[in-house]
DNA sequence: CCGTTTGCATTGCAGTTGCAACGTAAACGC
DNA sequence: GCGTTTACGTTGCAACTGCAATGCAAACGG
């Protein structure tokens, strides 16, 4: 094979491009040449490595995922070995809110692509592998946190949701994240009873 | 003046097909011919009565928030005088949620609206009053509802933003219309302890 | 009856889009 | 050395976009 070259890096390369556009502009004004002159790399190469718009897009939906994912998962390696239940979650949950300007980015992609994703419902099915993993992970933390009275399924879904409700209001900058994230707490509070108030967080 | 025209009758039509358009292949397939197609009418019509595109979006934007507010007004209404707290709180969540095809037709017109401003956050200040007098009053709804030991503030923040990511995951297909009700009841039964169980849901 | 205003259709235009086609240069196997 | 394969860059094209401009008919005021 001639000109070696890594194939994933210039991949990576043109989703970043990609993500960068869609976050300022929004994925309607994702267009080959627009995402090329981003990537500061000519319009024939982007079509060499993604031929076609739609593979493009569908790639770049799987860094958004990939990128969540990593997130929760070192922000969960970070709490250390065998965190309490609930500290977990709302380190989870934290995670994955757009309360800087990094994640805010993200979550505009993220919200960009579930509008594009509700018309293709071909493309939304790979979602909901994802979603129903999070769920079970979620329920099995309820569970797991001494709650009674609460069908964890239905809890975890009501969680989750929160998450994502907050995430979208956060978005549309309809309020700070510090209400956000007092909202989480109250809903965790509301789960697994209140806190002992460590300090941590009042009023 | 001559040849008189109900001008918002007119502006109503192609707002409607611009709905159904936006419903079925996303905010990106809006234009002007693709709109006028739609409401069988001429392209010059849709010109005449909105002078630009974002007109015309800004124009179904405001069409999508009237609706919900007519639905909800509507429920409620439907509910008699002094109904309780819990039970208005139930049925104006319940009713915003994209339930039957016709509401997720407008929840995807929604979500794709939310995608849009998100990227101008001019037109997204329109959005923020809604949901602050929104916030208001289900805040009030808690507080009438007797519930001790919770901020009603956040816990209205909670709500609405598990109304809200319900919906999203509704729209996504990723669990049934009968999953999102059960989860609003038990995130309800939290704000206000566990229903005496009416008969009216078990399982 | 005539001018003006309004409602609407048609046409034109510059810009952008996705994508195919073609070009070339470099690296490798032989 | 040569052919093949990969990695691009360039060009071309048909389709589409928003929008301005133009045209025309109808209805009204005068």
């Amino acid at each position: 094979m001639p000109k070696r070259v890594d194939h994933r890096e210039r991949r990576a390369l043109i989703a970043d491009a990609l993500m960068r556009v869609a976050a300022e502009q929004g994925l309607e004004a994702v267009s080959l040449r627009h995402v090329a002159a981003a990537a500061g790399v000519s319009a024939g190469m982007v079509q060499h490595y993604f031929r076609t718009r739609d593979e493009m897009m569908t790639f770049a939906l799987a860094v958004v995922r990939e990128r969540n994912e990593a997130r929760v998962t070192r922000a969960i390696r970070a709490l250390g070995a065998t965190p309490a239940p609930r500290a977990l979650l709302r380190t989870m949950l934290a995670e994955l809110l757009p309360l800087d300007e990094e994640r805010r980015a993200d979550g505009r992609v993220a919200l960009a692509f579930l509008a594009y994703t509700a018309v293709r419902p071909a493309v939304a099915a790979a979602l909901h592998d994802e979603t129903a993993a999070l769920l079970g992970f979620i329920a099995q933390l309820i569970r797991a946190g001494t709650v009674e009275g609460v069908d964890p399924e239905q809890a975890a879904v009501g969680l989750l949701a929160v998450m994502e409700g907050l995430g979208i209001y956060l978005l549309g900058g309809h309020y700070p994240p510090e209400t956000a994230l007092a909202a989480l707490d109250t809903q965790l509070d509301l789960l697994f009873g209140p806190e002992p108030s460590p300090a941590g967080r009042g009023r």
